[in-house]
DNA sequence: CTGAAAGCGCTTACAG
DNA sequence: CTGAAAGCGCTTACAG
């Protein structure tokens, strides 16, 4: 227990022991160490030995820059976040996301860098710093299509996860979603089988998977419950509260006899609460409504919102996972992940 | 043009330009690019104007490992989450914070590292990572009395900046805070002069400073405004939405006639909002609420809430430029941040 | 102002 | 199974 547990001085930070120093207290050559620490192939158990008990004694930590610089690897990932899908930062589904990203990498030791792309700007900036090699891959939040960081990062041959499918180039970026559209078709159905007739939806802006999947989901299943298809009981937002809210006061004006709105985010769906509540509408008795996402909002409005259930969870490990075997020389595909109908009080 | 823009094939990633590339093409050393790389000290108007340009040639960008290899600095800075303010990661303050942070690093090219030590393993994990110097300095979240970590990384020397005041540990601790005193007295003074008299509070958990400071400023207040203490009219808050609603059916039951309350974070007020409609009490007619924080919660709330604005961008920017004055050698400091009452409908 | 050289702490063939 | 040695891409005194 000599110099063991901290080698540095109340004051500031001494030079951290090396494999050298791990080396000379084992009595084995640095190569020796360095071949445990890198799996312990070729290596006698009471070399092994005798190196572990070293790294314990010295307090030894592996020196990442050192080690990135011969294996050309960074074992770090970036976690980027582009401009159109920038006020998915005022999301809460962004939080679950980007925890469960950092933990399902931490597990692995692997360092996660944020980064923002906001402007034009923090885009080329934030480009050249991946394309630069200092990070092994990139999980992407953005699925707005045609986003041009996604063919860039293609481009470059710079492993790429995206959450979401990003719409018109699932060919080479690997991506995993939730089941947009199966999620809308369990809520659409859970409302016919409730009694209501008279279905309406507001959709997420249409160059958003959530956007077009949702709705088609929502279309298709009216189609086979045998309800007409009426257009005007299909009112666009933009997934912001503000937009719910105009949508819902439009959905009124048009088809007055609206007994059930599915809304494409619970965001917006609160919007849809608000203006019910304004127009002397009850919910659920009046109209019942349906959200998408369970939110942190869904719990958090009045009436809760019956919704479907992002697995953000297992959306972030699943991205974790792929983007690691992606960096490993892996192929790119897409991982669909089932959503669930999830009851409270609003429908 | 030759080779310039991308050095990457379609297929793979290529290996990229090194200095001694650039140093060939600009027809110098290697020592000479790393000068002007450096800061251009010691380098003459004409090796300078070479090197520049055989950088944009060769699309260089410097190997950050191998720098750091060599400087013993990584660049990098850890955003560090610590147990108790897990929860926080659901507050949507905690988005701007780390957005703030996120974009002040990236002005300097400095990568953030996010770190979360929800669990005792993960947080010997980080602080193994961060004392073994893998990044400069780090940003802490963890305003809770008494954390361990707080105690450690101060001993590892690692240069380190809080958001928040670290209860009980501010002497080699540098952070910024709100001031959450001058805020809530503003608040109180604010429902006083809106005729108000008997003006209770829910208040945050005693071992955080918002718990600490925002209660000292209402009893200042009071106290001031010669309105009597009356110990009945302050209940404990957790910060959460259901403390909140809790909160707020203690205080009807032990002062019915309370004409307004000071809640200590909008989520609470949310809550307390909640108990205040079930109860037929009109907000602000019966009851005046007024928040804190300015959080998004405000806007959402119905009747959206008066409440006190904490200066996130500027908490954030400050944060970010303090923990780099302290990696460069200064001294820690306390920095205090006037907070702002923002008049909405709820009082 | 500039080049040659040492060295940061690792990993990895290459011989044994 | 193990050691000696080369080399990853930089920065920084050290001589000029």
């Amino acid at each position: 227990m000599s110099r063991s547990s901290t080698s540095r001085s109340a004051e500031g930070r001494r030079r951290p022991p090396t494999i050298h120093d791990v080396a000379r207290e084992a009595g084995v050559s640095r190569g020796t160490v360095s071949r445990v620490l890198n799996g312990g192939h070729y290596v006698s158990p009471a070399a092994q030995d005798a190196v572990n008990a070293a790294i314990r004694k010295t307090g030894y930590v592996v020196n990442r820059h050192a080690r990135s610089l011969i294996t050309g690897r960074s074992d770090s990932v970036a976690f980027l976040l582009t401009e159109p899908q920038e006020r998915f930062f005022e999301d809460p589904n962004f939080n679950v996301l980007l925890r469960g990203c950092t933990q399902a990498l931490a597990d692995r030791d692997i360092p996660l860098l944020l980064m923002i792309a906001g402007t034009a700007d923090e885009r080329r900036r934030n480009l050249r710093y991946i394309e630069a090699g200092h990070v092994d891959g990139v999980l992407l939040v953005s699925s707005h299509s045609g986003d041009p960081v996604v063919t860039q990062l293609r481009r470059a041959g710079v492993p790429l996860v995206a959450c979401g499918k990003p719409l018109g180039q699932t060919a080479k970026v690997g991506y995993v979603a939730a089941d947009d559209r199966d999620g809308a078709r369990e809520m659409v159905r859970y409302l016919y089988a409730s009694g209501r007739r008279r279905i309406a939806t507001v959709t997420g802006p249409p160059d958003t998977p959530g956007g077009v999947e949702r709705l088609a989901g929502y279309r298709e299943t009216l189609a086979e419950c045998g309800l007409p298809a009426d257009e005007s009981l299909i009112v666009p937002g933009d997934y912001s509260r503000a937009s719910g809210e105009a949508a819902a006061g439009l959905l009124l004006e048009r088809a007055p006899d609206v007994d059930a709105v599915f809304v494409a985010s619970d965001l917006m769906a609160q919007g849809v609460l608000d203006t019910l509540a304004r127009a002397g509408r009850r919910v659920p008795e009046d109209v019942a409504v349906g959200g998408f996402d369970d939110s942190p909002a869904a719990v958090a409005s009045r009436p809760p919102l019956t919704t479907i259930r992002q697995p953000w969870d297992r959306i972030s490990a699943e991205m974790v996972r792929m983007l690691l075997a992606r960096i490993g020389g892996e192929e790119a595909a897409g991982v669909i992940l089932p959503t669930e109908l999830v009851r409270r009080e609003s429908a």
